[in-house]
DNA sequence: TGTACATCAGTGAACGCGCGTTCACTGATGTAC
DNA sequence: TGTACATCAGTGAACGCGCGTTCACTGATGTAC
């Protein structure tokens, strides 16, 4: 084999953006190789460099896109709530924490035992401290009628529970006393309608 | 140097643990080499094999040794809390929060990235199942007068924020909305005396 | 109590392995005429 | 349009390095007499 067209080559370089998007997600960055993402895409190492100039590198823009499309997934999913008359946060939260696709992972998970263990590179920091922000701002604005989730305080509280949630989930999978926390918290994203009327009502 | 006495080498593989247990917390199990643990107590490589069977059983010891440690931590501040007349989830919510110490930091957030990868042999496994749940279930039995944290699906959410709000201080550091959480989250587990005399009251 | 010997905690070099990265090479692609 | 040549995407072996683990060795400790 020898040299691919421009087309082709640029092609290349999305797949391993992807692949790589999915087994960092799914194993952690630091439990991949560069091996592991080119034999995803059925290359071979030597030709990583040609598109990348390291792995910090790629573990940047992967961090970086992993964000951007989970914004845009987020987006998604206010506006289907708002198409169904359903509320924007429960909606999220719910399927926030429903998505149990490992490879999926949100990266503010995804990530953050490389970053805080000072693993990553100052690029991939950056793009993890604007994501993480972006995430939250979308998440505040997602409040829309003043009902369960009425103050930005208890939205607030909620963004910290979907997160951790969602670690102990990862962590433990299915298991009675999480997979109550679960319900918990997705019953503190939704407003009770009839007050008392809905069993999943947490504020008696 | 040649062999030391029972007495001392019981205290070597004591330090060991101890300096074991703060390394992989702070840094993480897999970025922390036997190498490194070794020279934390001022020993060689080789003599680690004459008290643990590989890193993987130092792995699991150390995971259910911090487990433990935090379970006396969190009698220690409910005690506390009980003794100062202090409610005890808002007091031990405050102190989960505000230890920045990454080498003393929650085995739940620190073994996670292990746990959640499958980078861990199955004692560890164990141990950090039954850890998390006796955490949580102190967490509960934490709860005292039905005051902010009524039910126990109020304490439920709390915990997972608790957990989500340590995360995001630990990959961010300070900034502005990670401390807004922060307080967030602690002003949730904080009983409020008057209603809506308390500007950080959550429930309107 | 003293002596001779077995034990074994700790040493530090060595092993095999996987990793990130480099490099000489290949041959299809793009380009200049 | 055809031809000659430069380019460069991808190959796969090789490099250096750090890791977990092993091992022959050392010499103080424990023990039997």
């Amino acid at each position: 084999m020898g040299r691919s067209s421009q087309e082709k080559a640029q092609e290349n370089r999305a797949r391993i953006l992807q692949n790589a998007s999915q087994l960092f997600r799914q194993h952690g960055v630091e439990n991949v190789s560069i091996a592991d993402v080119m034999a995803a895409c059925g290359m071979t190492v030597g030709g990583f460099y040609k598109h990348f100039a390291s792995k910090d590198a790629l573990a940047a823009e992967v961090c970086a896109a992993s964000f951007a499309q989970a914004l845009s997934t987020w987006d998604g999913v206010y506006d289907q709530a708002d198409a169904a008359d359903q509320p924007r946060l429960a909606t999220l939260v719910q399927r926030y924490i429903h998505n149990r696709a490992l490879q999926r992972r949100c990266p503010i998970l995804a990530f953050a035992p490389v970053i805080a263990t000072g693993g990553a590179a100052e690029p991939t920091i950056q793009a993890y401290a604007t994501g993480t922000q972006a995430l939250f701002d979308k998440f505040l604005r997602g409040q829309g009628e003043p009902a369960a989730a009425a103050t930005t305080a208890d939205a607030r509280v909620l963004f910290a529970a979907m997160v951790g949630a969602r670690l102990l989930h990862q962590a433990l999978g299915h298991t009675d006393w999480v997979d109550g926390i679960e319900a918990a918290v997705i019953a503190a994203a939704t407003p009770a309608p009839p007050p008392a009327a809905d069993p999943r009502n947490i504020t008696p």
